[in-house]
RNA sequence: UGGGGCGUCGCCAAGCGGUAAGGCACAGGGUUUUGAUCCCUGCAUACCCAGGUUCGAAUCCUGGCGCCCCAGCCA
């Protein structure tokens, strides 16, 4: 067995129906080398959905040795902007991907698409239609009824290419003409009822072009004719567009291009809890319910990023997933346990407390400071060690103190006795609670025969974390959740926006951390011991630090107790 | 009710006529100064249903059923 058929294997590459036709274009000599593009509308940001296409295309240009084109599909001024083109570069790049000199744009082939349309007028496979757009719609008949063909499909070749001249001249206003291709109104697939090539478009300001054009090609139009130039082999998209291939054959088997290339449909992803449409994100950001396009809970590159995600885990989890043709809902669980297994081995481990509660250690000597040597990674000794201070006076998380134990609690208790991780076996000798009755301090009494060693004849079940109050480094620290609170949000006709989780984000103001972490650079990551992996934030300053909790650790104890 | 797709474990997904991979999740056990990690073990007599072909079918044929997509001058 090779390593590549091996599933235990890292570099194991899961096979799937996109890559078997390569492989049989290949063995019947059909391609000398294979040609894939990643082709985004900048109208917004990247998200998860996108990261399985660019593995897909990136990955399998790396695997044949081919090439993977970044192309931009900018065909709708409109809707596109410089920053979107800026930013999805960012992503892409970031999520580990190069692409050298091959990027482009199709707004760079405007000319070209103009002089392959009068082609298609010269050959009579198109033609100038002056219907508007709801009379377009009601010629083109329904799913179940044929179309008509409108009265202008017969225009002669002559009057069509001095109209389209025209056109792109700026003679006509916006909405009175389109060329339109001359197929088959009767067309069981609508797609092929004379779809409309070219539209004008006066007075929008394309973000590569300017006003240079009034004139703009249609996605069917162009997208074939992109990847015929660049040498296509085989282009990528998502299942909606299956009904578009005949379309996209007939647009590279009607016009000169150098080659065509072939269109392979795959699921896109969906997950649970999320939203995946632009235009949902879009809507998200615009109406405030998130902080941005990078808004830790948004399942964009830039928001998973920012929340703490490695690019590496990214790629494993779309190569985890796999690419097929059937409709799919992932869980959640899949992608925070590739997040997990990624941080787990690479990250270094803190201590910080999160809600903290004072715990005085009254048989410990006020002025004494003990720095305490404790490995960086409980598994890897190459990742060091650092010093931690350790005082009378310390702070714990206050879930990790019951006064009234529940079945099973192995943490401190009154009168009971945990390992403090790193240091002592303490015991919690009295309880200080204010006029309200609630916990405000815990007396204690430390073990001073038990750092670095079991203490003799008894059996210490739990260990907390705590953080030296005197040292402590005051932070924020804010916890994300799920963004939505229905695995399937809008799903029923809902609003998606009524399915938000309004527990997404808990901010944590006050929370204590070891001295080390003052120094934390904004994207550095750690693991904060028993409580899950955090990253720095952007908003974090040596005075202020801010971090992002990444995801949980598995705790398998509160799922236990329904927590 | 037109056309295009899809239906294998709770989720994702291998399989392509020779007798159901793997991952996630879950359950149990072991190690453990993170209730983490790690390590074992278990987890579809069964592949949407019904017929048929075959020595043999998840894989081929026929007929059903269910779900998704399409009537933008969006992509």
């Amino acid at each position: 067995m090779s390593e590549k058929e091996d599933p235990k294997k890292t570099n194991f590459i899961r096979p799937n129906f996109i890559r078997r036709i390569i492989d049989e274009d290949l063995a019947h000599g059909r391609h000398a080398r294979i040609a894939t593009r990643f082709p985004p509308e900048p109208n917004g940001y990247l998200h998860i959905g996108h990261a399985k296409s660019i593995v897909l295309n990136f990955g399998i240009a790396e695997d044949y040795r081919g090439t993977c084109n970044l192309r931009f599909d900018d065909t709708n001024p409109h809707k596109e902007n410089r920053e979107y083109v800026e930013a999805i570069k960012e992503d892409v790049h970031w999520l580990g991907y190069a692409w050298g000199e091959r990027l482009y744009f199709a707004s760079d082939y405007f000319e070209q698409l103009y002089g392959f349309a009068v082609e298609l007028i010269e050959k009579g496979r198109a033609y100038v239609c002056a219907l508007d757009a709801e009379q377009i719609r009601e010629y083109r008949g329904t799913l179940t009824e044929p179309g008509q063909e409108s009265p202008y499909r017969d225009r002669p070749v002559a009057e069509n290419l001095d109209l389209f001249a025209h056109m792109r001249a700026g003679a006509f206003p916006d909405g009175t003409l389109t060329l339109r291709a001359k197929i088959d109104m009767a067309s069981p697939n609508l797609n092929l009822r004379d779809p409309v090539l070219y539209r004008i478009r006066h007075g929008v300001i394309h973000h590569r072009t300017g006003d240079e054009w009034c004139l703009y090609p249609t996605y069917d139009y162009t997208h074939p004719i992109s990847d015929a130039l660049e040498g296509i082999t085989h282009s990528l998209c998502t299942l909606e567009f299956e009904d578009h291939r005949s379309l996209y054959d007939w647009v590279v088997a009607n016009v000169s291009v150098p080659c065509r290339p072939r269109q392979i449909e795959f699921s896109r992803l969906n997950l649970e809890y999320a939203v995946m449409s632009k235009r949902r994100l879009t809507q998200l950001v615009d109406e405030g319910f998130v902080a941005g396009w990078d808004d830790p809970r948004m399942p964009s590159i830039a928001g998973l990023r920012r929340r703490g995600y490695t690019p590496e885990a990214i790629r494993t989890f779309c190569e985890r997933i796999g690419v097929t043709k059937a409709d799919n809902l992932v869980e959640m669980a899949m992608l925070e346990n590739t997040i997990r297994e990624d941080l787990d081995r690479k990250v270094p481990r803190a201590m910080a407390v999160l809600r903290p509660l004072r715990l005085v250690l009254e048989s410990y000597p006020e002025d004494r400071t003990e720095l305490l040597t404790v490995p960086n990674h409980p598994k890897d000794t190459t990742k060091g060690t650092r010093p931690i201070p350790f005082t009378r006076e310390l702070y714990i998380d206050r879930d990790d103190f019951m006064e009234e134990p529940v079945r099973g609690f192995k943490r401190l208790v009154a009168g009971g006795e945990v390992r403090l991780r790193n240091a002592y076996v303490v015991r919690c000798v009295r309880v200080v609670k204010d006029r309200t009755g609630a916990v405000v301090e815990l007396r204690c009494t430390h073990d001073p025969d038990t750092l670095g060693k079991n203490p003799e004849g008894r059996k210490i079940k739990g260990v907390i974390h705590w953080v030296s109050a005197r040292q402590a480094i005051a932070a924020e620290v804010r916890l994300y959740d799920r963004l939505f609170a229905v695995p399937e949000p809008g799903a029923g006709g809902r609003d998606f926006r009524a399915d938000l989780n309004p527990a997404s984000l808990h901010t944590l103001t006050l929370c204590f951390l070891e001295p080390g972490l003052a120094a934390a650079a904004p994207g550095d990551r750690f693991q904060f011991e028993r409580e899950g992996y955090f990253v720095a934030d952007k908003d974090s300053h040596p005075a202020r630090p801010v971090f992002n909790r990444t995801v949980t650790l598995r705790d398998t104890w509160s799922r236990k107790t329904g927590g």
